[in-house]
DNA sequence: GGGAGTATGGAACACGGTTCCAAAATGTGT
DNA sequence: ACACATTTTGGAACCGTGTTCCATACTCCC
């Protein structure tokens, strides 16, 4: 490992010369196609041309890898969040789903995305989030609990919807899964699972995205009633 | 494999037959000991007094067996979960609560838990979520978007805010965890984080069943809210 | 009691994370 | 320029794991 993590590129050493940036780099590249189990040292050492003994010089294992490269990926949803001048609570909305949006282009980073947050990028979604939460007239006591519900449910339920995928996806398609998921539920017994059993055609029409929003406008909904108890929404 | 799965105790066989159920059984007290990355099917076989191929005779692969024990645990929540008369909305957060305590005893089930659900006691939780949210006067049309949200944030906040004990619990006590990471949101420049740099005691002295149920209660109340519009609660 | 099918368990295979270490590249003091 | 210390490289080797294979043992049924 080296002594002064993070040397960067300040012109010195060879032009060719490894470093975490790079190599997280490459890895999100190898993620991206051929998921976390996919992603091997050696894999990784042959595309930068170099041996796995080298790598580790820079990283400290493959959790420390994964990690690095799932909150790089996380950085691009500020890019792409608008910066509206609308209310927090539509600003939250925004970017909950920039943040899932970009969760479902690189399925494998959707479970690593972890709190509380430490990592660079992780540390500016809560911190964001906190901000806006502190805009609605929620009292200051509640911010942290309730900004930290918010980066839950946008991290815990974006892992729960896009990680399956990468689990089953590999050998059939999600609409294969949801049909044949489908079928079995049609196949229970009605007394056992009353909800299941005439609720099977929504499962295989519904659309992954809506089921997010649906519940963070629940949450946001909640939010906003517990701001301005006095007045609800239309 | 065995022709047909679940032959059960019936009687027959020897006495210390092996089955899924046994295995599955063992590899729970493994997880709960050693975590997912301690259970080895060799360990596994020799608590059983058997060999590794042999269990692969009851059970496809590491995946599925501990697909199955999480599944198992999650069972567990069913038995704690109070059968009281009250709001089809009080009966929800009861059954949620008592699936975060459950996965809060297991931690590596935490993750396995997903949807949509395929295995028994997934299918029970969710089917027992929709029936409760159909009590509530929501349109039917809206009955599986929300009945899943639920689902997806007990499963997945959970996974969240248990999931990394189990990989740092490992080295370091969540205590010392927080107050390391409270030190470190002190550093940054409040600046660039004006939320993070007021809140480190809030992240010191949170309580994660606090941080569940506040989100929790949030998503409730936009359901109560959508549910009956005209009448905000107190 | 013998034969078909079921189930066992231990050895062997393939492969991945990680460690080790000798060599190369770079920087430093003279 | 030149030795020396330090950083960095990269490939071989170690260790352990999931998984497969297969000879053996056990049941059941005729």
């Amino acid at each position: 490992m080296p002594r002064t993590r993070g040397r960067a590129p300040d012109g010195k050493g060879r032009a060719d010369a490894l470093s975490p940036e790079i190599i997280v780099g490459a890895a999100v590249v190898l993620l991206d196609e051929l998921g976390e189990r996919g992603l091997t040292f050696r894999l990784l050492a042959k595309q930068l041309n170099t041996g796995p003994g080298a790598l580790y010089w820079h990283v400290t294992n493959k959790d420390e890898l994964v990690a690095l490269a799932a909150d790089h990926v996380l950085g691009h949803a500020f890019a792409a969040a608008p910066r509206l001048e609308e209310g927090a609570g539509a600003q939250l909305r925004a970017l909950a789903i920039a943040v899932f949006d970009t969760l479902d282009r690189h399925p494998w980073a959707a479970s690593h995305v972890t709190a509380p947050a430490t990592l660079a990028n992780a540390l500016r979604l809560l911190d964001r989030i906190g901000t806006l939460v502190a805009q609605t007239g929620l009292p200051a006591e509640r911010h942290f609990a309730v900004s930290t519900a918010i980066s839950y449910y946008i991290t815990g339920v974006s892992a729960q919807i896009i990680t399956p995928r990468t689990v089953v996806g590999a050998t059939t398609s999600r609409d294969a899964f949801l049909t044949r998921t489908a079928e079995r539920w049609e196949e229970l017994d009605p007394a056992d699972y009353p909800f299941l059993t005439r609720t099977t055609t929504d499962l295989r029409d519904h659309d992954d995205r809506d089921q997010f929003t649906t519940g963070l406008d629940l949450l946001l909904d909640g939010l906003n009633m517990t701001a301005e108890p006095r007045r609800p929404p239309a």
